[in-house]
DNA sequence: ATCCCGCTCCGCCGCACGGGGGAGGACCGC
DNA sequence: GCGGTCCTCCCCCGTGCGGCGGAGCGGGAT
């Protein structure tokens, strides 16, 4: 069962990383390096030229980043390589915008060879392997939490922005003045500024529209 | 480089999945199957007996599911298998728990010989494959995003909670009166109801319950 | 047959809320 | 200096909302 060899790109702004990945990867007789990018855009006309099976993406690179390529790669071309993005750390927020963008997999630079390798050749050779559409549904529920917030939320003051909070937390407007130390005159100014802001008669509606901006995310 | 072959455990309650399964898997030089079990408690045992590196776990058992076994297993254990969880639809709410429950790995009984054989290999050899902590990362999120229901969401009657889903849409009562085909009155009624269960004092804070509550997940 | 519960309504009352005004002071940029 | 924004606070008024008590009706349990 002898497959053809496993095409790859490389997508890293420093050319030391990819002679390494390069090394490694062409030690293995069923893996070729046919493409390297030194940006994200270089990164999306190199592998519409080279067509590879799977391309090694870094996240961080001038220009436009590993993050964007992968969405345009993926947006663009009929039948795109599986992509795998690469990284530092892996607590990074890059790793939910990876896997939202539809990347394939997730590699940590610190990754030794054979993990290299066999993350090649597995994200290559899948279909549908481990983490099928969970992976997917995670990211997507991960988007649906993390929403990009409305316009209003950028528009709404120092004051109006903590007047929000405290409402969508249940608090009455004697209570939010008490909290925040002024005159319940004032969180009835500001609570009107809400309300038009956000576009509701209600405080219910701009306590609806809080949450569902994800507004109040982290308490 | 020779290894020793990877060992297998398969729990899975009818006996023709289990044989299917051993027929594919034994097939292979470097795989051994050296345990079956058909219910959940039974799987604990056997991997406890017969240590296998991986453990091939059936959702849907009698007693015990393969999700709580997957969870006892990784508690008790110091070396525990990598449990692939094995299940029927992808779209599973299993797939969520089976993550959080630490399985290493994911999949869907439709797959063919060569993924099941190339997955188990895969979960066997990795210390720490493509998602590692991404994953982990996810389900959690997945976990703080859907908390486990206060009591109160199991005591509020059907109506009731119709009416709290309008209430969290910002209608006032006489719209979720229009909308449910009632009168206002009854609507008052119901709200009060809701107040009371919820234990707030406010539409709006009852609202706010039913957010933090996830009551609200899914439109 | 009885009780309990859920759903459906009614009236009355007090009040926090929201709308519509206006006004003064602090800060910033042109 | 002057306009603009933001924060602060004031009054009046209408009303949607929530609290309280009561009532009829149907179904399931005992």
């Amino acid at each position: 069962m002898t497959r053809p060899p496993i095409r790859i790109v490389l997508a890293d702004d420093e050319r030391m990383v990819r002679t390494a990945l390069r090394a490694i990867l062409s030690a293995e007789p069923d893996l070729e390096v046919v493409g390297e990018a030194a940006t994200g855009a270089e990164a999306v006309s190199v592998v519409r030229e080279a067509r590879p099976d799977v391309a090694l993406m870094d996240v961080r690179m001038p220009g436009t980043d590993g993050i964007r390529a992968t969405e345009q790669i993926l947006a663009v071309l009929p039948e795109p390589p599986r992509i795998v993005v690469v990284t530092t750390f892996e607590n990074d927020s890059y790793v939910y915008d990876a896997l939202r963008a539809g990347a394939a997999g997730f590699l940590l630079k610190r990754a030794d060879a054979d993990t290299l390798v066999r993350a090649v050749r597995l994200v290559a050779h899948s279909d549908t392997l481990l983490f099928p559409s969970a992976v997917r549904a995670l990211a997507a529920e991960h988007a649906r939490a993390n929403p990009a917030p409305p316009a209003w939320v950028a528009r709404l003051t120092g004051r109006e922005g903590e007047v929000l909070r405290l409402m969508a937390t249940g608090l009455t407007n004697a209570e939010i003045a008490r909290s925040m130390g002024v005159g319940p005159a004032t969180v009835k100014t500001h609570v009107a500024s809400v309300l038009a802001k956000t576009g509701s008669r209600d405080r219910t509606q701009a306590v609806v529209r809080a949450y569902e901006a994800g507004f109040m995310n982290g308490r």
